[in-house]
DNA sequence: GTGGCGCCTCACGTCGCGTGAGGGTCAAGC
DNA sequence: GCTTGACCCTCACGCGACGTGAGGCGCCAC
């Protein structure tokens, strides 16, 4: 009868030899025979036996399972009956590892800073790439910008529209106060000044009421600030300058 | 803050105190806090932190890239489209694994048993088989493929006798047929092929008029399928494959 | 003050092999 | 007949994610 040597059982299974040896040593697949040099011989039951082995343990059956089951003294549909079953709800394990990381990935990938395309989604035109080259050469080197840099680089899509939505806010706020004929120093101005003076701290750079001050005289003197305040409500740059000077006044005391 | 010990940590999140000392030792979920006694106290960042593993650790990533992946060092879609990877490709493995153990239980059923050497034509001998990749491209996404797992999954022993019963019947009718000299587009070899296509719609999955061509020329030109056939009877899997055809034919009217 | 439980730190065991080290065997070519 | 190189053998240690004690200290209740 033909017999085969580790290496040829090896290739014809794509096991490694290794493999074999081990198997050999806990008994799960001993080779029925041995040539005169010790080298193993496999036979065509060996082979079979091996078949066998080899199925469930893509399974991850533990081997000393396998054996037992091998030694049970079963026939093969039954094994392969069996395989069957355990490969499907394998299958199934795998399907629902397979929607987990699925799921994970979403996840990840909902958290993911958010992109240039959709920061112009939420943004519009006023999120321009100018603005932005413009704006790191002129503030780039200031504690503010690296701050707020280092702060917003993680911020989501989401993050954004929250940021925005906190921005309408205010301006809507300041808006109101406005139509309602109250002075940029009345009460509801000078909260909602101070409403933006907290949220660009919270969501930008540290930002007291001296250093508000700046910024505030930033929106009447930089014509961009001014117009996107003047194209919400005319007048509103000023006023909102007036405000947050009437704020940090306030707050000086 | 409220703190944790090893003992409560464990049972809230259902792993072993040892574990959690692993975790210490490999530096994945250092405790932010040591009692006088040398106590581990965890923290609710902690805490968060060991939900994540736990997580991660479900969807079996090694633990050190799950550090490398909290630590944000690098990227966790990176890593999650990784083991997604990995995971399909067992996946896949498995598929064919079930077709390979279908293709050898229809032998054994039709009480021809494989022999080694057949074994490892029928499973694919290793990885690198042509087969392999051509099944699983050809059926591995198919919806026949799945309905068939789906439906086969819970069969019990008495249904796979039932279905081997049933394939016995029909190839018995198909060899009398052709034994009695009658053409593979006669009455009888027709009908055959009518059972036979009930029997794989009923048992298997939907199967109509046209999908059973499909499936016929399979017989020819699969050397796996043809060789089933040709074993029982010479010519038979040419005869079968006509028989199909022509009652299809029929049926197409 | 005395159980009993929980915590600590070693430190070795487990499973399914991988990966050499050190050495014998076999068929082929010179 | 002798070398070469592929193949085989037997140790024996390594890994990854913990399990499983051993020996000892800390904490709380009775």
């Amino acid at each position: 009868m033909a017999t085969w040597t580790v290496g040829q059982v090896a290739d014809l299974f794509g096991v490694t030899v290794r493999t074999l040896h081990h198997y050999d040593e806990i008994g799960l697949l001993v080779p029925s025979g041995r040539s005169a040099a010790g080298y193993r011989l496999y036979t065509d039951a060996d082979l079979t036996r091996l078949q066998q082995v080899v199925v469930y343990r893509r399974l991850e059956l533990p081997l000393d399972e396998i054996r037992e089951l091998l030694d049970g003294g079963e026939d093969a549909v039954e094994h392969l009956r069996r395989q069957r079953d355990a490969v499907m709800s394998r299958l199934d394990e795998l399907s629902e590892l397979v929607a987990a990381l699925d799921r994970a990935l979403e996840r990840e990938m909902s958290d993911q800073p958010a992109t240039p395309e959709e920061m112009k989604e939420l943004f519009g035109d006023g999120f321009k790439d100018e603005y932005q080259a413009e704006a790191q050469e002129r503030w780039g080197e200031t504690d503010a910008w690296k701050q707020s840099a280092e702060r917003t680089k993680r911020y989501t899509k989401a993050d954004w529209a929250a940021v925005k939505a906190e921005m309408d806010a205010v301006n809507a706020a300041f808006i109101a106060a406005k139509r309602r004929g109250e002075p940029a120093t009345g009460e509801a101005a000078m909260d909602a000044a101070e409403v933006h003076r907290r949220h660009i701290a919270d969501r930008f750079y540290d930002l007291d009421h001296e250093f508000h001050r700046g910024l505030a005289d930033l929106y009447v003197s930089d014509p961009r600030f001014t117009k996107s305040y003047e194209d919400l409500e005319p007048g509103l740059a000023q006023y909102v300058r007036d405000a947050i000077h009437a704020n940090s006044d306030r707050h000086a005391e």
